[in-house]
DNA sequence: ACAGGAATTGTTAATAGTTAACATGTGAAT
DNA sequence: ATTCACATGTTAACTATTAACAATTCCTGT
């Protein structure tokens, strides 16, 4: 039905922030390209997207996009982020409170969510601007200075908001993984900030992308020990696979 | 010289929200069409606008069309927000530290606001998004919980974060004014933010709708003699101007 | 002041994407 | 079974965009 295929491209180019109309040919090989057209007008008339000349791009993501750096961390591996991003949302249940970290990992996963009674701590503004369209998500930000880099907030007043909050799942993101140095991330004050997270949430769900398996970061928030479940886009190398068994880390 | 003209096509896209090619061909005759592309492609790249087929549109305008969507404001007196903003733009100068309030006015403010060492406090996540443009701006969130209606973050941590925070210019958006009422808004918590934040700064700057005036709201968080200046789109009702002027308000 | 080079602008033709109009198919309601 | 509405497909006409090259202007160093 044409509804299921209108949502689907939605997703899809909420997901990716753009599509070229040959990309969708390609994904959706028994509509004509007019139909393609036809949805994409659609989606545009919602409000949902803009087109442009051989596509379309998101609205959502335009304005997120506006920090060049931030561009382009967001178009490297897309297609690793929407993975990690579909395992995580099936993990959550309504009448939770949860802390969602930032990130394009995390901003897929926001975008995927869905509207349900939750409590959701989170130090990204965008992050947060994106779950409030949800009736019955409740939103918190963290307060403090808004990095440029990697749009967290931080500071001490971060850490303080969390101390007097109960977390029943968190979801971070990290930019390195190796066997040796753990979890970490290139920001002091953000590493501060997902310790203190990772000590107060009741389970911890880890997101890495595969390409940054065995790399390392400066700053180190977690160890195997500190998760409960770690989310990768690929099947894990072996040897990290072996060692995240040992310590009791569902993989997914 | 192609930068001034490069800046006039961009500050009529930013007011017009969007161009059609052959509009400026008619307010540019003296270039070539293919000039024209060229500028907005170099506009593109800027990340001001976004090219459609036909023309352009400002990308700035979009997300604001896209909170309008949840918020179902924005679409009244535009034309009002944006003479106040153009006001209020002339009087923020470099080295300062800022508050700037919540709502579509200081939305409308911040876009028009250009890169410049500040030091700027808000509670509003989209405003903050926008400010972190600029690379010498540094700006802070309030944290607290994110109001779905008008974006603003409030609670005890909101509150707390101003304590030990100096701020020169502050801001301020009303939802309504009446000379019994003083300045007024509709939550409560709000309220109580406003309240502190005009206790706190040097100067206070406070904005106002021409329609919004002899309204009243649940929650007075000033009175006239609170604030250094008053802006508004249209020239005051004689009674009210020259309470103003008994107040020492000075009138923009 | 002037030569050389870079940046900007203009012109045109080729290309590619979009629209419009009409044809076909599908399914629900009467 | 017929009709109507709606989604989809097909084609051709149209329009905007790009690319490539030419002309011009605007600097900069001598």
């Amino acid at each position: 039905m044409s509804n299921d295929r209108r949502k689907s491209i939605d997703e899809y180019i909420q997901a990716k922030g753009e599509v070229r109309l040959a990309e969708l040919e390609e994904r959706y090989p028994n509509v004509s390209s007019m139909t393609l057209r036809r949805d994409l007008e659609y989606l545009e008339r919602m409000g949902k997207i803009i087109r442009i000349r051989g596509g379309a791009k998101s609205i959502a993501h335009l304005s997120m996009v506006k920090e060049a750096a931030y561009t382009q961390r967001m178009h490297e591996n897309t297609e690793a982020k929407f993975t990690i991003a579909a395992k995580a949302v099936s993990l959550i249940q309504p009448d939770r409170s949860l802390y969602i970290d930032s990130g394009t990992t995390c901003m897929c996963l926001a975008q995927r969510m869905s509207n349900m009674n939750l409590y959701v701590l989170t130090p990204a503004p965008n992050i947060a601007l994106e779950l409030i369209r949800h009736p019955e998500t409740k939103v918190s930000l963290t307060g403090g200075q808004l990095n440029r880099e990697t749009l967290t907030l931080s500071g001490f007043n971060a850490t303080e908001f969390v101390k007097n909050l109960n977390i029943d799942q968190a979801f971070v993101a990290a930019s390195a993984f190796s066997a040796d140095s753990g979890f970490s991330c290139g920001d002091f004050y953000e590493a501060e900030l997902k310790r203190l997270i990772i000590k107060k949430a009741r389970e911890v769900i880890m997101m890495v992308d595969s390409s940054k398996i065995n790399t390392n970061m400066p700053y180190t928030f977690a160890r195997l020990q500190n998760v409960n479940t770690l989310i990768c886009d690929e099947a894990l190398p072996a040897a990290v696979a072996k060692l995240a068994q040992q310590s009791g880390v569902t993989i997914l």
